[in-house]
DNA sequence: GCCGTTTTCGGCCCGACTGTTTTCAGTCG
């Protein structure tokens, strides 16, 4: 088993005892333990077999026992034994980040797919649109019988609370999250699927459009007898003579009148990403080095990696003085051919309370990259803070403004800025606004990702990583785009190296 | 969960800056 592995097992870990409301000093204790083991320099299992695990920092007896339980048999029994402990009754998370909500499917499908009399199981509702966070996890599930289906959930130890509507059943997890099972016979199990996933406006209007072409009235006949039994859901939409729509578009935005125009946008997908342009190493606040950042960069099969560690402003998280900052440039230069893929210098600047940027122009102007991002005075007025963020996109050195309102779901509100304002400058700026892809962050949201590019803004899809393991967001960070309904050429990410120098470079031309 | 110890439970990264500054809790990633 690769160091990898085992550390992502051990980030799944944490994230499902977050799910649970655990301490979370005993989360931050697995998500320690994940990057210590991430960051190994040899194999994790030479360290079992020599008895050295509990030598790295963070890992005393309890985890390196579950280290190697995760090695020997692949699994943690732990989680296993949570799933049918006694359950907090009253469901611990209201609003669920996607990220977490994801990991939890992921799970809990396998779960479902093995029940007696279960042939098909997906996920479907809010998580299949990728919505950023939601407050029940949804499921399709084609059984044989619907009686022998429930009787088998009548019988799963974590589904508690089981209430049955018609085929509809829900429920609360033993993670204290809540569930909704929609049961029904393989032939509809397309059509239910395409329901479910919604959102009802969406439905409504192709089911609609599906009784005006053909006749067929859909929606009563999932209460009836269907006479179609669907095996794709573009099938549901060319009985509406349109191209499928995909799940992260259906919300009823303009995607079923851009469909029938035949204009639906062509979405950007995980292939077309080349490169991370916003990550942190132990220079500042990140965890892992320079060298294992772009290692595990070119594990992805990445093209590019802009090293963006914070200025010095950020004392907090040990910002780069200029000095500093052009040791890592000089630094990173050296490192240039010892990684199959291409380093870029960067930092992520404060944007301080007058709009200017926290680095002198000398040292930014050997920066291949240049990230602004807000990191103070959140609680300024509407006025002051858009005037702020306005003056540094006009920075000819800026080529992304990072985390555009600085929310953090669930934890703190965006701050108060015009966001018209910012796009609008943005675009005459030739500044790109970031979609960052912390699972707390996703900021900016799809909606305003989708403004930006009608502003005519670019857009950089980024993680913001502070350990190898977290450039894996990116897939989060993505689906705000999808969902923005951002095709290739609107995300500078996916520019080959040269072309994205080109344009980050242009801009420096036309604003000197 | 780990860690460090005034060894067995309490605190848990860092640290300068802010402010309806008289003395310290809250802010930031």
């Amino acid at each position: 088993m690769r160091n990898r592995d085992v550390a992502e097992m051990l980030d799944r870990a944490a994230r499902i005892l977050a799910l649970r409301g655990e301490n979370r000093y005993r989360l931050r204790a697995y998500k320690k333990a994940a990057r210590a083991v991430a960051g190994l320099d040899e194999s994790i299992e030479v360290l079992i077999q020599e008895n050295r695990l509990q030598d790295l920092e963070g890992i005393g007896p309890a985890l390196a026992a579950k280290i190697k339980e995760i090695v020997m048999t692949g699994k943690l029994a732990m989680l296993e034994r949570l799933e049918t402990a006694e359950l907090p009754l009253v469901p611990t998370n209201r609003s669920i980040l996607l990220a977490a909500a994801l990991t939890f499917c992921a799970d809990f499908l396998p779960t479902l797919e093995e029940l007696p009399g279960v042939k098909q199981a997906q996920v479907t509702g809010l998580v299949r649109r990728r919505q950023e966070t939601v407050s029940s996890l949804e499921f399709v599930l084609a059984v044989s019988s619907i009686e022998q289906a429930q009787k088998a959930l009548a019988a799963v130890p974590q589904l508690h609370q089981q209430q049955w509507q018609g085929n509809m059943c829900t429920a609360v997890h033993a993670y204290g999250v809540e569930i909704t099972l929609y049961l029904t016979a393989a032939e509809t199990f397309i059509q239910e699927l395409w329901q479910t996933t919604g959102s009802a406006q969406h439905v409504r209007k192709v089911a609609a459009l599906i009784k005006d072409k053909s006749g067929y009235d859909l929606l009563a006949a999932a209460a009836g007898k269907p006479q179609h039994s669907f095996a794709s859901e573009a099938e549901i939409y060319a009985l509406a003579e349109l191209p499928e729509i995909v799940p992260e578009l259906r919300e009823d935005r303009g995607e079923v009148e851009a469909a029938q125009a035949g204009q639906l946008p062509r979405l950007i997908e995980a292939a077309d990403y080349k490169g991370d342009l916003h990550v942190h190493t132990n220079w500042s606040d990140g965890t892992a080095s320079i060298e294992k950042m772009a290692a595990a960069a070119a594990e992805l099969g990445y093209e590019y990696l802009a090293i963006t560690d914070h200025s010095q402003s950020l004392k907090v998280a040990h910002g780069l003085s200029p000095d500093r900052l052009k040791e890592q440039i000089a630094f990173i230069h050296s490192l240039q051919n010892k990684y199959n893929l291409r380093i870029f210098a960067g930092i992520e600047a404060d944007i301080l309370d007058d709009g200017s940027v926290d680095a002198p122009d000398e040292v930014l102007a050997q920066l291949d990259i240049v990230v602004a991002s807000v990191h103070s005075g959140f609680k300024q007025s509407r006025e002051k803070i858009t005037r702020r963020i306005c003056r540094a996109l006009q920075n000819p050195y800026v080529h992304i403004l990072g985390h555009a309102t600085g929310r953090l779901l669930g934890k703190r509100d965006p701050y108060e800025v015009n966001m018209g304002e910012v796009l609008r400058t943005a675009a005459a700026a030739g500044t790109a606004l970031e979609i960052n892809s912390s699972p707390d962050r996703l900021d900016i949201s799809d909606q305003v990702a989708r403004q930006a590019k009608a502003a005519g803004a670019a857009v950089a899809v980024n993680t913001d990583a502070h350990s190898q393991l977290e450039l894996s967001n990116v897939s989060l960070g993505l689906a705000m785009a999808r969902r923005g309904w951002l095709e290739k050429a609107d995300v500078l990410n996916t520019y080959a190296a040269q072309d994205l120098l080109t344009v980050l470079h242009n801009k420096n031309k036309q604003r000197r």
